[in-house]
DNA sequence: GTCTTTACGTCAGTCATGTTGACATATATC
DNA sequence: GATATATGTCAACATGACTGACGTAAAGAC
C-alpha cells in the first residue's frame, strides 16, 4: 500500500483536480435536481416546468425572448411547457407596454406558491452547504462557478464590491428584462 | 437610483445569496455540457453516452451496479446506452473474477480516445476557471460543492489533508469498484 | 443439493423534453 | 408600403428517462 517509489507528478495533480471538479459538478447537479423533480411529478410537471417557473418568478415581466436566451432551447420546446403553465393558471401573459408584440410573463398566486415550494428545497440545500463551508468558501465557490460560465452570461451576476447589496436589491425589485 | 431609505435586510441578503447559488449552478451546468454535446452528436450519441464513457474511463473494471448507483437511472435506461457503446466497440465487458455474474466494464482504445476528446473540453473549462479564481477559491468551491452533494456520495471525494495526493493517485490507478 | 437471492439482460409500452422545418399573425421600424 | 421582429403553431422525430414483466446464470444459505 505504501508506495515510496512513486514520485509526485504535478501533471497528475492537475488532472486529478480537474476530474474532481467535473465530478463535483455532476453529483451536485444530480442531487440538486432530484428533490424538486419529485414534487413536480405530483403536478404532472417536469424539470422544464421548474426552470420556467423559477426564472419567471425571479424576473417578473420578462419576455419570451428573455426566457429563451436563458434556457437555450427552441421556442417550440418552450411553447409546450409554457403553454401548459399558462393553461393551468400558474403563469399569466400580458402584452408589452412599449412593444405590444411581446408577452410579458408573470407568476400567478398559484404559480408563486409552487415556485416557493420547489425552490425552498434548493435554497435549503444551499443554505446548509454555505453554512458548513463558511463565508470565505462561498466567495471561492462564486469565483470558480462564474469562471465556468460562458462570458456572455457572467454579467447576470453582479460583482460584489461595496454597495453590492443595494444593487442586488434594486435588481431584484425592478428586474430589467433586457438585462436578462 | 440612490435609495437612502432602504434599510439593509439580512434576510434579503440571505435570499439573494441563495438564489445566486441556484443560478450559478444552472448556468454552469448548462454551459459545461454544451460543448461535449456537440461532439457527441457527430457520433450519434447523447449526454447519457458521455456519462457512461466518463465513469467507465475513470473507473476501469467497474460493474454495471456501480454505474447504476452513480447515474441513478434504471437498468433499462442504462442498457440501451451501454449496449450501443459495447456494440460499436467503445466499451468491453468481461466476467468478474470473484463473481462471474458481474460484467466488468472497460474502455477500448476507441473508447479511450473518445473519452479524451470529450473530457478535454470540460477539463479545459475547469482549468481556466481554477486559474482565474486561484487556489484558495478552488478550496472554497470544493467545500461548497461537497456540501451540496448527498451525504451518501461524499465519500467519493477524499478529503485533502497531507498525503491526499498519494491516496488519490493510488485510487486512480487501482480503483475499488465497491467504493464507487 | 435444493432453495433463494443477486447481477444482469431483455421486451414492450409510455412519457418528458429536446430537435428541425414550415407557415401564420401582429406589430414595429425603415 | 415593405421589411424585420416577437411570438405562436402544426407536424414529425430523437433521446433518455420511466414502469412492469419475465429470463438466465451464478452465488450464497440451509
Amino acid at each position: 500500500m505504501t508506495d515510496v517509489k512513486t514520485p509526485i507528478n504535478p501533471l497528475f495533480l492537475r488532472e486529478e483536480e480537474l476530474r474532481q471538479g467535473i465530478e463535483l459538478l455532476f453529483f451536485a447537479y444530480r442531487d440538486f435536481t432530484a428533490e424538486p423533480d419529485a414534487i413536480l411529478a405530483a403536478y404532472g410537471f417536469g424539470r422544464a416546468h421548474h426552470r420556467v417557473i423559477y426564472f419567471v418568478g425571479r424576473n417578473p415581466g420578462m419576455t419570451v425572448s428573455d426566457l429563451l436566451a436563458i434556457l437555450r432551447i427552441t421556442k417550440q420546446s418552450l411553447s409546450r411547457v409554457l403553454g401548459q403553465l399558462v393553461d393551468e393558471g400558474f403563469i399569466t401573459q400580458r402584452p408589452g407596454v412599449h412593444d405590444r408584440r411581446q408577452r410579458l410573463l408573470e407568476l400567478t398566486e398559484k404559480g408563486t406558491e409552487l415556485e416557493r415550494q420547489l425552490t425552498e428545497r434548493q435554497r435549503a440545500r444551499f443554505a446548509r452547504a454555505y453554512r458548513e463551508a463558511g463565508a470565505e468558501a462561498v466567495e471561492g465557490f462564486r469565483k470558480v462557478m462564474l469562471g465556468l460560465i460562458d462570458e456572455a452570461d457572467r454579467s447576470r451576476f453582479p460583482s460584489r464590491g461595496p454597495g453590492w447589496l443595494r444593487q442586488a436589491r434594486v435588481a431584484s425589485e425592478r428586474p430589467v428584462a433586457g438585462h436578462l
